[in-house]
DNA sequence: TCAAAATTTATCAAAAACTTACAAAAATCT
DNA sequence: AGATTTTTGTAAGTTTTTGATAAATTTTGA
């Protein structure tokens, strides 16, 4: 049997059943329990399963902001209505700067009736406009980070830094009330660049970021102008956040 | 039977059963296996399976959002063979400098084995590889030209003329015995870029474009180090270049 | 806490699969 | 038909995968 198909069937097995040993496994697909180890060690890296003594257990999704692989549909209906009230904030021709992201994705996919002209380090936005003659849109360059599929460096960097824009429309892995964080400082270098350049910086977090913690601070609520969330987001919180000068715009 | 309706049969299959072994394909298509080991390489050079040891998968569509449009997949036989034999000079580790168009994406989809660094101003091929973390892709930025879906502007001229690389593999419009041209002027300043900042030239032209004009001279023949071509060009006209000092390739 | 039991890691040789090179067969061109 | 090109199968050498075993580590139970 074909390694990937063996694994490909270890995954759908753990997916009906959170929890298999590896003898179970080794039984089921009539394989040594060595290879069942590395076939395990293999789908860990991928990061759908975790290993434990003696088999593996199924891994709830993680919510990596600025991961959006294709299956998960995780909260994707907050994030839709976060985008689509970003949106309307949005005056037609304006100039845009826009992060990487599932959230500000969402934003993209609602700004095509106000003919921006956007900048932007994310392959998926620049695909998704790239074809569209009524949407100009400028693709900062740098190294394309794989995980992420935004591009980071100091290309990206120093596009953003030599130009200046209307709004940035921003995300983030987390925030609080002292500010909002993110998880890899590649990304945090860009984003500061960002806000150094726009006129107005709107953030879109949907509720679950909301008092979500994240590993790297990234500014305090004095730089940004907006915060766009929908319900569901912590009430004491939000006031808070309101209380530094922060317009709150819940979708 | 036909090479080409066996590869048609061995995707057909693939999209019924998602994995397949070699061993399964050979016996069911009644050749050897070296024969569908071929026949899979060729298929997963225009990206729609993937092989693995021992068989070969099918690859999960992307959803809509991070896919191109398909004008390139309508290649002809031509271009995929040019893209192939173009792939056979690069050495692994190499820095490429990666011009837009369809024959020079075909090239791309070659690249895999070699593990290249990419530097692109074409957002199809910083696509391409922007899940693959075996493959340094960096992209240009500059202003997305939507016809063509290639990056353009100061931006990229910028990004090119600051760094230097192993080769540039650059498409064209058109090619007679006086040089190469090109459509668009935009393209143009871009291209003349990469080929002072690559060490080494090829161009990859099927053989619908020896021969025929296109707009704007974009150089001769003496930038050039290797043109790939394929049967069908006109004998005549390659002499004529060869005879200028380029290597030509015939795929 | 300690020792037995279970599990993991590291290593190695055999088996399976891959790549490359080359010659025979089939197809195409002149 | 004869020459040229393309495709196919075979064989030799290399790499990857697999299963087994010994040493190290973790868990279990008194």
């Amino acid at each position: 049997m074909l390694s990937e198909r063996r694994q490909r069937l270890i995954e759908d097995y753990l997916k009906e059943v959170e929890f298999a040993s590896l003898e179970e496994l080794s039984e089921k697909l009539d394989v040594s329990i060595s290879t069942i180890r590395r076939d395990l060690t293999r789908i860990e890296a991928k990061g759908q399963i975790r290993r434990t003594h003696g088999g593996a257990r199924l891994v709830e999704q993680k919510k990596d902001e600025y991961r959006f692989s294709s299956r998960q549909q995780v909260e994707s209906d907050s994030k839709d209505r976060v985008g689509a009230a970003c949106a309307d904030l949005i005056g037609p021709g304006q100039n845009l700067l826009m992060d990487g992201g599932s959230t500000v994705f969402a934003v993209a996919r609602y700004l095509e009736p106000k003919s921006p002209h956007i900048v932007t380090n994310c392959l998926a936005i620049a695909d998704l406009y790239a074809g569209n003659p009524e949407i100009e849109v400028i693709v900062t360059g740098g190294v394309v980070y794989p995980r992420l599929q935004v591009l980071v460096g100091e290309l990206a960097i120093h596009a953003y830094r030599s130009l200046s824009a209307d709004i940035a429309i921003m995300g983030g892995g987390g925030a609080n009330e002292d500010g909002i964080m993110n998880s890899h400082l590649l990304l945090i270098e860009i984003q500061r660049a960002m806000i150094a350049s726009a006129q107005r910086v709107i953030f879109c977090l949907d509720h679950t970021k909301i008092g979500r913690r994240s590993f790297t601070p990234l500014c305090n609520w004095d730089a940004v102008d907006i915060l766009v969330t929908n319900r569901g987001a912590p009430r004491d919180l939000l006031q808070k956040i309101e209380a530094q000068g922060v317009e709150i715009i819940l979708a």
